[in-house]
DNA sequence: CGGGCGGGTTTGTGATCACATTTGGCATGG
DNA sequence: CCATGCCAAATGTGATCACAAACCCGCCCG
């Protein structure tokens, strides 16, 4: 456990426990790890090369964000969600996309719904494979695309750690119901888009997220 | 620095991170804190008895909720918010807030409007004897007595990283403009309370707290 | 056959240390 | 008088260790 005292500094890489969150948080938000999942310290540092101290960082400051559950002893899990607590994390996207969705109207050009129109694509791509952790982060990237041009960057953060606490929760839905039909409502919102109907765009975003969560509910 | 080997463990104490997390959000999200006030880790850990690492990991959670700025080279400092993110976060104080009165206008009995009364009270006592602080604590107190009945933890705990990042910036308007007059609409939002006045309450709601802010804005 | 109890193992916590980088201020030179 | 370079102090980062609590699993008793 000492082959690594010297570090080939090239450019001053980032620290390793922000390493550690990015993987983590890619992990986490894109649905690779199941609900109740645990995660230990010496675990997390063995996988990514480095000592308890970075993971802890990392782990505490995904905690922060409501990524993980952090249990009574101190332990760390991915968050297994109540219905109650599913459904009202929808209702937070059904109150923030719809209004970051609308900021961007007014800013988003032709190349912006082209880059959409891809990420759709790609989208239904990962559908049509049935795989679950491509079609989240190519469903997130499509929103996400269009809520970078609301230049709202801390309502865009709230939105994204309401991701990160439905991606566990997410994955394990998309498996249980194996859908293999087209994505709903990412149409009505480019229609919406190009047609400049603020409107028609609130409610095609609002549909379209609690569509998507209200599957199961059970 | 060897003399606190024994911790004569009472009762489970909680761990000495939370402590020094709980320390310094409550002074963060109170005002207590200037904008741009740097906070050090050996700072921290001498004035809260402990070492770095517990101090380390307040520090990264705090800046993960957006309650501190984390610079460049990993200093860590209370936020200094430019006019266009404090217009921002008020908009989302904005978007949020009445959303939470208005679930919790259905649960809010007597009771509650009488408990709101009296922190309104130790609101206006905290004007007049020009206590930021104790104007900050109150005024939030007031928002979060009324939230809590909504019953919307995830939405709630949306609001207070709001709050959080608020913190230090409310403190400095509030001893820039040092207003001494009452507090502007809590009594509308108790009128709307106690008429059960749903559409009255989210606009006392969204006019307090836009109001509360736009008065700098320069 | 089921449930409580034990003990080895795993795990988080906090302290300490070495190290590289950054910072801040002061002297020097223009 | 201001800019610049330099050095000592301050600071964040990551590794390692000791320790107590929690956990897990199998054994034993009822």
């Amino acid at each position: 456990m000492v082959e690594t005292l010297v570090r080939t500094v090239t450019a001053s890489e980032p620290p390793a426990h922000d390493r550690v969150y990015r993987g983590l948080r890619q992990q986490v938000m894109h649905g690779e790890l199941v609900p109740g999942q645990a995660l230990t310290l010496r675990g997390i540092g063995k996988q990514y090369g480095v000592s308890m101290t970075p993971a802890r960082e990392a782990l505490r400051r995904l905690t922060a964000e409501g990524a993980l559950t952090l249990s009574a002893s101190g332990r760390v899990t991915t968050p297994e969600l109540s219905n109650d607590r599913i459904e009202e994390l929808a209702q937070i996207r059904a109150l923030l996309e719809p209004e970051l969705g609308s900021r961007a109207l007014r800013r988003a050009h032709l190349a912006l719904i082209d880059r959409m129109e891809v990420i759709n694509e790609a989208n239904a791509r990962a559908i049509h494979l049935q795989d679950p952790v491509e079609y989240i982060r190519t469903n997130l990237e499509f929103h996400r695309t269009l809520y970078l041009r609301a230049q709202s960057p801390a309502m865009l953060g709230l939105l994204e750690t309401v991701w990160l606490q439905l991606g566990p929760t997410m994955r394990a839905l998309y498996t249980k119901l194996r859908r293999t039909t087209a994505p709903p409502h990412h149409r009505l919102i480019l229609e919406a888009l190009r047609a400049g109907d603020d409107a028609a765009l609130r409610l095609a975003l609002r549909t379209d997220v609690t569509q998507g969560l209200r599957h199961l509910q059970g």
